[in-house]
DNA sequence: TGCATAATAGTACGGTCGTTCGCATAAATG
DNA sequence: CATTTATGCGAACGACCGTACTATTATGCA
């Protein structure tokens, strides 16, 4: 379930790079709680039961350290929503896999918290190497969700004056909505309410003569 | 334009209350900018020209400081979204009233900052007073807007089986997507595609026999 | 096994943080 | 004007921060 280099790749690194490894590892748990801002060489020192020192030698900066553990975020974010995706067909059947993957993932986050989300409020104004980083993964991943809708339409599962932006805008705010009302207000329900918004995105913009469309209980059963 | 306390009540304060407004003014927009998070009594008496002693004095502590900002906050958020709503009449009118001023104040808050929603990212997991406050002002406005869709339902202006709790779901998610693409992405456009998504919103749930509809374009010119 | 090198610990530095306390000075009151 | 009270300053404290150095220990290879 958890993604530990450590225990998959072990045989092939040195001494070193396994505790860069697992530093990445812990650090994403710290920063998924208080915010990469939050991040601190000292907790992260204490839980790994190591000095400061040695934490630090593993990375030249604070700032390095804090775009390693985005990269590690932004990796098991592809790993997990976006190349499942890929292999599903084009048009709204993929457009649906990534929806339903993703709100999938931030489910999981309601606990941990979600670094894209946290991130942006975070580096909205401040900037550097780490708000470029953060702001070029958001900006691929919402390209991404962009190209899907944009086959969707052109495979004719989407009406053909569906504006991809401002679909992949609503998208975008159910997820943040579901964030803000669950992990934020901790309001039960959300969940539900991401996918009944993402049903009324679709009933929106799809070609009624597809039939390609699938509903709401169905797209949300293949989640499980 | 500017609520400066100072300016309007001057004669009627001794010294010290004027000071202390004059603080909070000031801190109001640190904390905008850097989050309430990020709001430090070195930098907040650096902005006041004044001692770090002689600024924390008027507060009995740092997170005392933070909940008057935060109460501060709210207050100008009622004075200028939430009242003048209230004066329009019930129903489908009240409601785009909240949603159109809301998204005013948002606009205006894409170069400053938005303490809802970076409060909301920040104490997402930080137990305390502060966290109990902003849960408390946020429901607060989640309830309003709660009720002003339930009684455009009562009154026939959107459909009698409308989820109100839904529709507040999907206007903050709209909300929240403004301020994500504007202030972190910088993407041009965004007011628009928040409006965009509203008249979709009403165009799902609204009663076509209700003669109180209005248009999109019709909504943002009253806007202005 | 011996040795070069990699990995970690230890210590210290300068900086900022919130907070406390005593003292000066300003303002309000009689 | 005199006096009480409100207000702000300056210095200091302990805690934590990121970082730089040096020493020590563990590792991997000849």
């Amino acid at each position: 379930m958890a993604f530990t280099p450590a225990e998959t790749t072990q045989k092939f690194m040195r001494k070193g790079e396994m505790t860069r490894a697992a530093i990445l590892d812990v650090a994403l748990g710290l920063a998924s709680r208080d915010g990469l801002e939050g991040l601190t060489i000292g907790l992260l020192a204490d839980r790994m039961n190591m000095s400061k020192s040695g934490v630090f030698a593993h990375f030249g900066s604070r700032e390095d350290l804090q775009i390693e553990v985005l990269k590690l975020y932004h990796q098991q974010f592809e790993q997990e929503v976006f190349y499942p995706s890929m292999k599903e067909p084009r048009g709204l059947p993929r457009l649906q896999g990534m929806f339903s993957r993703w709100i999938k993932r931030v489910t999981v986050e309601i606990a941990s918290g979600c670094i894209y989300i946290s991130g942006a409020a975070e580096y909205d104004d401040r900037p550097g190497a780490i708000r470029e980083a953060l702001v070029g993964m958001v900006l691929a991943w919402q390209d991404a969700l962009f190209r899907s809708v944009q086959q969707a339409a052109e495979m004719g599962h989407l009406r053909e004056d569906t504006d991809p932006q401002q679909m992949v805008y609503e998208m975008y705010g159910l997820i943040l909505a579901l964030h803000h009302d669950a992990r934020f207000i901790k309001r039960a329900g959300s969940v539900d309410r991401a996918y009944a918004g993402f049903e009324r995105l679709l009933q929106s913009y799809r070609n009624a003569d597809s039939p390609v469309f699938q509903s709401h209980a169905v797209l949300k059963a293949a989640a499980d």
